[in-house]
DNA sequence: CCAGCATGTAGTCAGTGTCAACATTATTCA
DNA sequence: TGAATAATGTTGACACTGACTACATGCTGG
């Protein structure tokens, strides 16, 4: 048991701090140095792992795409067509609500511009599912006549925009804070059960 | 003429120079020296204007909330009811759709938390005008059966959403490039027009 | 077993936000 | 008007950061 020189797994210890840290006290004071002080591991250890500090924020994005992917999979006795677009999506706001430090990260622009293919394709699939998802509600009857690219652009608008309201501080002292999940929940089928 | 040692108006050049520097170079490469620099002042002149470098974005996302309060307000013959609450939402997106850059600093988590009062206020009295809108909408018979806390969420999970789908460089891959704004529109109306 | 690789360390560099001490210009009011 | 004072800008410093290099240590497979 080598229980000085080798971390043993830095590279998972990293990420799951920097999420931890993020929610502790914000993105802004998220800093390699700051999290290899925590790990007990020399300033530049985490070199090692992630060449630049872009890339351990591009790995924990992936690692959120892919939990979000999970989250929106995850129905239960999923009836194709409606009833299915509708957990998805539930599951999708769940998940961020739940996670919202990872989300943030995830939601970061400058991610973004850093951006490897992994996250790039991680974020392609999750577009996939959602397109799919709405063809099969439309098969099945519903709002026939719209064009699938604006029930798209919608549903992804309402999704992110939902999370985003109820994770971010810029929108807590906007929103009631008595708010239940029932009222969310009542708040998305404004789009899934009008026809 | 004083050509040399004072600025004539640096408080003013700071906030510009900020935004354009994000539209061209994103938020991650902002930095007080750098607007030091392109403005040909020493490295600390900033200081005299703003504190500190969340000061000055504090300012710049104040400034942003003002203009979109503009933007939501600029309605051409507002018919009370559902056409007013539509020409503001339509409004917000745009204005944001054309100033993706200052949009950006305004919803960065960590301008929220350093907000001043001032900035506050103004997203409340954003908040108020929304509210508002919807419960003349209301009162003129749109969804006259649903819990106006419900609406008051849905209404700002679209907008916002829709903004950032239309802004934010995450989505820019998955959103068809060929999206009009008759489409936006639509998209939009969704919520409007539905029952 | 030991050669090579993965992982960690120490030292350094440029860049940053912030502060304090000082310099210059603008403004106010006796 | 002119001198005190406020506003604005400069210089120099400090601690912190991301990143690079050279070196040290431990692990593993031929």
């Amino acid at each position: 048991m080598s229980e000085q020189y080798h971390h043993g797994d830095l590279r998972r210890a990293l990420v799951e701090r920097a999420i931890q840290v993020v929610e502790e006290k914000g993105l802004e004071k998220l800093s390699l140095r700051g999290l290899a002080r925590d790990l007990n591991v020399s300033h530049a250890a985490p070199l090692r792992h992630f060449p630049t500090k872009a890339a351990l924020l591009t790995e924990i994005a992936h690692e959120g795409v892919m939990r979000v992917l999970e989250a929106a999979e995850a129905t239960e006795n999923p009836e194709p067509g409606l009833d299915q677009l509708r957990q998805m999506i539930t599951g999708y706001v769940r998940w961020t609500v739940e996670n919202a430090a990872h989300y943030q990260i995830l939601r970061n622009p400058d991610v973004m511009r850093h951006a490897n293919d992994e996250l790039k394709q991680s974020l392609q699939t999750l577009a996939a599912i959602q397109r799919e998802n709405i063809k099969v509600a439309q098969e099945n009857g519903w709002r026939t006549d719209e064009n699938p690219q604006v029930l798209y652009l919608h549903l992804l608008s309402l999704t992110a925009g939902t999370a985003i309201v109820l994770t971010d501080p810029m929108y807590s002292s906007v929103i009631h804070p008595a708010l239940t999940d029932v009222d969310i929940q009542r708040s998305l089928d404004q789009f899934l059960t009008a026809n």
